[in-house]
DNA sequence: CATGAATGAGTTTTCATTCAT
DNA sequence: CATGAATGAAAACTCATTCAT
């Protein structure tokens, strides 16, 4: 494709802020380096310049990327019909993996953002609107009969939230990931019970 | 006190540990230059590295330091014989109130650290050592009959832990403190009388 | 030249070597800033760090330069059929000019060197080289009728080198120039009748 | 002892000399700390300076203790009648054992005084002083028929000194100790030989 | 006098950013 | 546009020297 084309400008931030996503989420703010990400893309550290005004717009971008990613899957496990699936070990390994694989699963990169007031904004903005789009929707479900009428679904939700944010840090620590797992299965259901008709 | 006394010496170390503590904290080990902690202590950058050898040595006292403290909290937790007072705003309060001030709670400090191999294991095995205090004392409490006899304490200690660092880390996102409060106190509950007799 | 070309690479770091062989020979290891280095070559001092990984490093790489240049020159002695020539003036004259310049000629920097076991070892290896060098070679004059068939060529060989360092090591602590060009050729002229014919 | 009379501040500061002479020479000036030095003396680093201006002062004060040793040791050298012990294994194991305890036997303290004019001049003022000795005592030796009337004995005691210089500098960079013991064997006799009657 | 904690000037080293090629 | 060499500001660290105790 011709460089001087749009689309190659689009296509090319793309790949930065992918081998950046990888690179922060691997390494940290600090300790990942211009160097290595334009490594990663396979151009020079010149070329992200062109791009990026800074290494911190470049990281910003990032955050908004994997904000962007997040949101769809937290998304998709609100309109779920089948709440108890949730409630699965499958469901928690896919988080797992992440985990795994990147140590600390951008929570530090959260933690980096949080110290940018604009970022903060953004995050609370984002779990908001999954919150809202939650609360809706289980007024749908409430008048299926499935989720108990008087069940207060925010509360419940916010506690499977920080449940699996904690579990995944306990294990980007160190914990037993099996362990985690067998936790992640009973509380889910504890709590899922709390709310589901039956 | 004279400086030449041997316990000088140690006071020296403990106050530039605190004064670390709460620097790093705050700002997360890069942020936090050593003259930042020296101005804090009040004493020149060369006063702290007779003291620490260098800047990670002195992380990692501090992280040790943190850890200790952590370790006493969790014990007064477990061997409360008044399992519900947990399951209380007050007590999460006491938390929240670190957070607030500190921002990160040292949740990034610990991301740090876990990039450091004999910290993970030494925060696994500070965890385990209140786990297995934890199971140990749980057995006095079934034989009370506070504690149902067939009830996998182990699992629901997991998940209070895990739900304590996921709101926390949420409140230090930026997550409203009351909602975290509230999520705590009912999910607390729930998850207690799941065990608890009665 | 266009700095992108791969030569030019190394042509850097020759200019840096030769730059830190000068400051080096003249200051001494310690006394040499890393800023007096770049400065000789025109460059900031970040540069250097691009091509070599501390100053230890570059010192390293300065010794190996000195230790090549000087094997060379050790060799261009042995080889040359005129043995006479060794003891004249103008032989020694071609050292003592380096060191007139570099007031010590190198030898701190032997010193510092051979502070380190690896390179104890390359200098020891390359006399030995030298030595085995001129072993070999003397044979061949012993056959040509040149050398006595007797004689310790190897004795006379280090008396020489042992000679030439102390002469010149006298002269950069402040020795007479003159006094010491005398003491070369009349010693090294008893010395190499001791094993010449006639 | 009491610690007011002025005995004990001249005891003190060569107390201090001879340990700084033993530090300075295992390793040299720069990595040499003042600290170093008090540890060997037993004191702290403050009572040092209460007996030296500097650092510098001290090293001065060392080298000039270090000068003062060798050149007694070379008189007795030159003033032996018997020259050709001088020729012997032992003579130089003397020397040996020295640099064998102390890597550089001094050397680099040289070249960092040979920086400096003042010393550049002291040092040569005692080669000076003991050349003349020698020539002085030459002439006594000639008229006992122990040296020859035409022997040019200044021209091969430099030699003699420069041979154990380079000799010395060689075993300390790691040439073998008894090359050097043979070498110095072999070359002394043959110059010794030159002037010496029969 | 002796001590050793504290100082601070001086160095090495790092790395985001720029800019000549 | 792309490159990567060079920059230079910022940090960590060292250690001779001072001075309160």
């Amino acid at each position: 494709m011709p460089k001087v084309v749009p689309e190659y400008k689009e296509k090319a931030m793309r790949t930065i802020i992918e081998a950046g996503a990888y690179a922060f989420t691997e390494k940290g703010y600090h300790q990942t380096k211009m160097d290595d990400i334009a490594k990663k893309v396979g151009v020079s550290k010149g070329a992200i310049y062109q791009y990026f005004k800074s290494k911190e717009q470049l990281f910003f971008e990032v955050i908004e990327f994997i904000l962007e990613s997040q949101k769809d899957e937290v998304m998709s496990i609100i309109l779920s019909n089948d709440l108890m699936r949730i409630a699965s070990a499958e469901f928690f390994e896919t988080k797992i993996e992440r985990v795994s694989q990147t140590r600390a699963f951008g929570l530090d990169l959260f933690i980096e953002a949080s110290r940018n007031d604009a970022f903060r904004e953004r995050i609370t903005e984002i779990y908001q609107k999954s919150y809202d789009e939650l609360i809706e929707h289980a007024k749908d479900l409430k008048k299926k009969g499935i989720i108990k009428k008087n069940a207060d679904v925010g509360i419940i939700w916010r506690g499977i939230v920080a449940l699996r944010d904690g579990l995944l840090s306990s294990v980007s620590f160190g914990a037993d990931v099996s362990d985690a797992k067998k936790t992640w299965e009973e509380v889910t259901t504890i709590l899922l019970k709390e709310i589901l008709v039956e």
